[in-house]
DNA sequence: TACTTTTTGTGAAAGTTACCACATAGGGGG
DNA sequence: CCCCCTATGTGGTAACTTTCACAAAAAGTA
């Protein structure tokens, strides 16, 4: 198959199935159907079948997939056969607790700078340095970093958003509830939690729960 | 139009259509037009009209909409005009940080009570209460909270999210890197913020950045 | 009131995504 | 070596979402 443009759900999924396939390999299990897979992660069997043959054929006809094999392949795929080094910007409550979770790096990440405009006394977790902010641009540079979280007031964002873009960033995680316009070439994706909890009630007004 | 399946991509634009009201409230606007809402939040106007027409006409013909009417309106939709209490579980790094996150209160959640298995010495937030978890089914009822947040670590996830399920809760955001799995009547959202780092590296790797 | 301008609300078309259903290929047993 | 069984890969279609395009309605003007 092998087409170019990949739908975005299909993306997120195949970060669903390496969860998944992770947990089957935890559990000593090593083939599965596509039928069991679709069991575990709630995803039909042909979805699965559909978004893994964009990239390639993966599965053995009669047997299914292989599941250190399949792993591997997904994350050669999504790019995590290698460790990413991340930027975040903004060490506050929530910059502090990104920084201190440990699940970024069991999936390859390592957020090893951080940038605020009041460094001093920022309690930041071992193996990472801060800065201040006017040193963002430089760093960034210097490392070849790619990637950054924003975690900043909302009014700064956009701002901070546009200096991480002419460091070199060419891909954005934005926890800052608004919409960041860049012209091109970075991607920029949007955590709001606010409208996550928006949706909740929306569902919940509708089924007239309280 | 009213019909009575909305997509879930609806809801999370008039979320955004929501924000960026009270942005054009604050700079005085009175009146806004679907292609200057469009143009501001990066919607196609036709879309913005398609999407509200599912819960009735809200706007005037040759003039547009009335900025604080359909902010109104859209909050009456989305049940947002009275507070929501809402329960968090798992007072870690992330929990803390959302406790004392402000941006719920403004969007009309109040984070009011809190659990954790070691309560003790945990520094919550004034206005929010913290209990052992094994209170978690008894004060969740007594005060009828209907939302709730998961922060625990994922293997737990599962069981609190069933444990919230029989207190009566109906929403779940879920920060925990699994996908919780309950029988029904409860709606679920994940926020993994792993995935979405996967997602921006599929794109970075895609497109052959680094 | 009649005419003009503007922008909504919506039917229909275009574009996407999900799912079914089956031909096809691989493995295993006799 | 052949046949049977199983589960993949995929063509076709159904379901859903987005966008276009225009009639209809409201407001302003004369």
């Amino acid at each position: 198959m092998r087409r170019f443009k990949i739908p975005e759900v299909t993306v997120g999924r195949l970060s669903l199935y390496l969860r998944c396939l992770n947990e089957l390999e935890e559990e000593g299990i090593e083939v599965v159907s596509s039928a069991e897979l679709g069991r575990r992660c709630g995803v039909n069997p042909a979805q699965i079948r559909k978004d893994l043959a964009y990239f390639g054929e993966f599965g053995t006809r009669g047997v299914g997939y292989y599941v250190k094999e399949l792993k591997e392949d997904i994350k050669r795929v999504m790019g995590l056969n290698k460790t990413w080094e991340v930027a975040l910007v903004g060490v506050g409550n929530l910059g502090t607790a990104l920084l201190r979770y440990k699940g970024f790096q069991r999936h390859g990440f390592k957020l090893s700078v951080a940038f605020d405009h009041q460094p001093e006394g920022k309690d930041v977790p071992e193996g990472c340095e801060i800065y201040h902010s006017s040193e963002m641009e430089r760093v960034i540079k210097e490392r070849g970093i790619k990637l950054a979280v924003i975690t900043v007031h909302y009014s700064q964002a956009q701002d901070v958003a546009e200096k991480l873009a002419r460091a070199g960033i060419k891909g954005i995680l934005n926890f800052a509830p608004v919409r960041i316009h860049l012209s091109k070439g970075v991607v920029v994706r949007n955590v709001d939690m606010g409208t996550e909890l928006e949706i909740l009630t929306f569902y919940l007004t509708m089924k007239g729960a309280r």
